[in-house]
DNA sequence: CAATAAGCGAGACGGTACGTCCCGTCTTGGG
DNA sequence: CCCAAGACGGGACGTACCGTCTCGCTTATTG
C-alpha cells in the first residue's frame, strides 16, 4: 500500500475527475457509470483515479460534496419563532427536492450506494444528511428550551418522526410527496413533541 | 424480442434458479451475486435464467418473494384492544428483522434493487412490505373505531409515523435500532394521533 | 442410437430443408450457416433435421447434389474424336465455373467442409468430382485404345495431371484462371501421354 | 475501431498465445480449438488475443508462419545439374510431410482458413507456399538454360504441372501419396517440360 | 542547477462477468 | 411415429470494465 503525497496532487485533475463524474451520472445514471468513463471524460489516466479514490462511489460522493459544499457550509434553520412554520420550511423543501428529477435520480444513485458501502454511507449521512438533520435537531432544542416542545423529549428521535416519514414515503414511493404531506407530517410530530399537560401551561406551541 | 412461452416452461429448474440465488446471496452477498453463479449453483443453462427474468435483481426479488409466500399470506396484527402493546409487537419485531445480519443483509440488498429500478419496487413494496402497511393501516382503523385515534387522522400517515422513523435509522444507520427505541417511537406516534381534547371524554388510549 | 422408419419421412420437410439451406449460403455463406436458421427458414423443426443428417454439412452437400442430380445423371466427355478439343472443353467448363462467384463460393464452402470432415469429403468427391474424374478417365482410355495416348500411361495420374493445376491455382489463388491456362495444362498433358517415339509413329495426337 | 499501440505490446504474451495455439491444434485439433482455451493456456486475457488477432485463424496462421520463419528463410532447391532427381527430392519430400499426420492435420487446417479468408490465403500462400514454389521455379529456370526444358516453357504453370497433383491427391484423398506417385508426376512433368524435337539436339534431359 | 523522484496521460495487461448465439437433446401436443 | 415448436443444459463467442502494471513525459523539490 503506497500512501501518495498530497502536496503533489493535480488539482486540475481532481477538478476534472469530479465534474466529469457528476456530469455522467446526469447523462447516463449513476448504474451505469463507470471509472474508465470518468478518466476518458476527464482526459485522465485511470491511475489518477485509483491512486486518490477507492470506488468509483467515493468519486461521486465527493463530487457531490463538492458542487454542493457552499451551500451546506454552516447550515442552519430560520429561528422565526414560529416552530410550526419553520419545520414546514424544511419538510418541504425536502419534499422539493426529492421531486426534482435530477436531484431525485442523485439521491436514489447516493442511498443505493450507501447501502452497499458502510464506508460510503457514513461519508454520505455525515456530510449531506447530518448537517440538515444536526440544524434541525438545534431548532428543536431552541422550542425546547421556549417550552414548545416537552422537556423529556429525545431530539435524535424527534428528528426522525419528521425525517422518517418522508424518507420512507420517498424511498418506497407509496404515496406522492407533497407540500400538504410534509404539513401533516408536522402537525403530527407537533402533537407528539407537545409538553404534556400542566408541564407548562402557559405556553402554546404557537407562542 | 421473442416471449417464451410460459407453458413449456420448467418447473424444476425454476425452482433451482431461486434457491440458487437465495443461498448464494447469503453465501457471499448481493454485490457478488452472478448470473453465471446462479445457473452453475442451479445446474442450468445461462439461457433459461435470461429466458425468464431480465435481471440478476429480478431472479433474487422472486427468490425472496417466492420463499416468504407461506409466511406473509394473510397477515394480520393481533389485536388485544391494548394499542400501544400491538404497535410495540409490530415495531419490534421490525427492529429484530434489522438485526438479524443475515436479514438485514437481504433487507439492504432488495432496497438496493428497489432504488436502482421502479419496476422491482413496486413488486417488492407491494409484495412484502404492503401486507405488513395494510395490517398495521387495519389496527389503526380499529383502534380509531374504539375511539383511541383521533376520527380525523390520516391512516396511511399514520403508519409511516410507525415505520418511518425505524426505517430512516436503518437505513442511515444513524443510531442503533432498539426494542428501547421502538417503544419510543409508539410514544410518540400514540401521543400525535390521540384524540383532541373533548372529542372523546370517556375513553383513554390504554382502553 | 435410434434408426428412424425412411418410409414415414416426409418428403416435403426434406426439400425445404434444402433448398433452406441452398438458399442460406447464398444469402449468408456457408460459414454463417446455422441448423436453427435453416430449420426456421424451412418452416420445421430442428429435431427433423438431427433426425435424418448427422450435421449442416451433410444437409449442404445433399442440397447441392440434390439440385445438382439432374445435370451429373449420366456425365460422359464428348468424344469427338479430337482429344485436345475435347479436354480443352472439359478444362474451359471448370474454370467458368470457378469464375461463376456463386460456384466459387459453394465450392470452397465445400471444400472446406471437406477439409474437416472425411466423411463429408468421401460424399463429396465421390458424388460431385467422382463422375467428372471418371468421365475424363475414361476419354483418355479411349484416346489411348487410339494410340493418342501412351499404353503403359497410368490413367488416375493422367487425370490428376489436368485437373492438379487447375485445381492448385483456383485454390491457392495464385494467378487468374483463364481458357488460355486451361489450354496450356491440357498443351502440357498431351506432351507427358504422349506415345513415345516409335510405340505407334502412324498416329499423330491430332489424329 | 481503435487501433493498438504496437510498441506497448507485450512480447512475452504473443509468444504465449502463439505456441498455445499451436500445441492444442496438435493436441485437440483445429476444429476444436477455441480463443478462451489459447487464452487460458497461455495464461492471457481474452481481450489481449482480441486486441491483435481478428480471428483464431488469424493466430493460428501466425503461430505456424513464426515458428516456421527460420526454415523457411532462404529456401533453395538443390541443384545437381540431374533435374529429375531434384524434382523427385521435391515431391518426395512434400509427400512425406503430408503423410505425417501432424503435419497433414496442420496443413487442412491452413488450408481451410484460407479457403474461408482470402486475406490469410495470401498470407499463408505468400510465405508458406510461396517460397518453394519459387524455389521450383528457380531450378527449372536453372533447366531452361541447361536446354533441359522447352525455351518456351511457361515456368509458373511447370510448377503446377508439378505440384498440382499432389496437391489434388492430397486434398481429395482420391489415392494414396507414395514416392512412386511422386515420381510419376515428375516424369510426366519432364516430359511435358522436354525441349521439342530440333530444339535442341545435343543436350538430353538426364544431362 | 542538474539530478531525481513523484504524479501524470495513456493504455496494455490478466481477469471476471456479461448477454447472445448456437449446439444437440429432450418434451409436448397435434395429425 | 413423425412432425413443428421450442425449452433445456451447455459451451463459446466477442465486449465491457475491473484494478494493476508499465511506459515516457512533465514538474518541483533537493543535494
Amino acid at each position: 500500500m503506497k500512501t501518495p503525497n498530497p502536496t503533489r496532487r493535480s488539482e486540475r485533475s481532481r477538478q476534472a475527475i469530479l465534474s466529469a463524474a457528476f456530469d455522467l451520472v446526469a447523462e447516463i445514471g449513476y448504474a451505469k457509470l463507470t471509472v474508465e468513463a470518468i478518466a476518458a471524460r476527464a482526459g485522465v489516466g485511470k491511475q489518477t483515479i485509483y491512486r486518490w479514490w477507492p470506488s468509483k462511489g467515493a468519486v461521486f460522493v465527493e463530487a457531490v460534496l463538492d458542487l454542493s459544499r457552499d451551500e451546506r457550509g454552516e447550515l442552519a434553520l430560520p429561528d422565526t419563532g414560529d416552530l410550526r412554520a419553520d419545520l414546514r420550511g424544511v419538510l418541504r423543501a425536502i419534499v422539493d427536492e426529492y421531486n426534482d428529477p435530477k436531484l431525485d435520480a442523485m439521491s436514489r444513485a447516493l442511498s443505493a450506494e450507501a447501502l452497499a458501502d458502510p464506508a460510503l454511507n457514513s461519508e454520505i449521512t455525515g456530510r449531506i444528511l447530518g448537517p440538515i438533520l444536526e440544524a434541525t435537531r438545534e431548532r428543536l432544542r431552541s422550542a425546547r428550551r421556549a417550552g414548545q416542545v416537552a422537556a423529556d423529549a429525545d431530539l435524535s428521535v424527534a428528528v426522525e418522526l419528521l425525517f422518517g416519514p418522508v424518507y420512507h414515503r420517498w424511498m418506497l414511493r407509496t404515496n406522492p410527496l407533497t407540500h400538504e404531506y410534509a404539513d401533516t407530517v408536522v402537525e403530527f410530530a407537533l402533537r407528539a413533541l407537545a409538553p404534556t399537560q400542566g408541564e407548562s401551561d402557559s405556553v402554546s406551541v404557537k407562542g
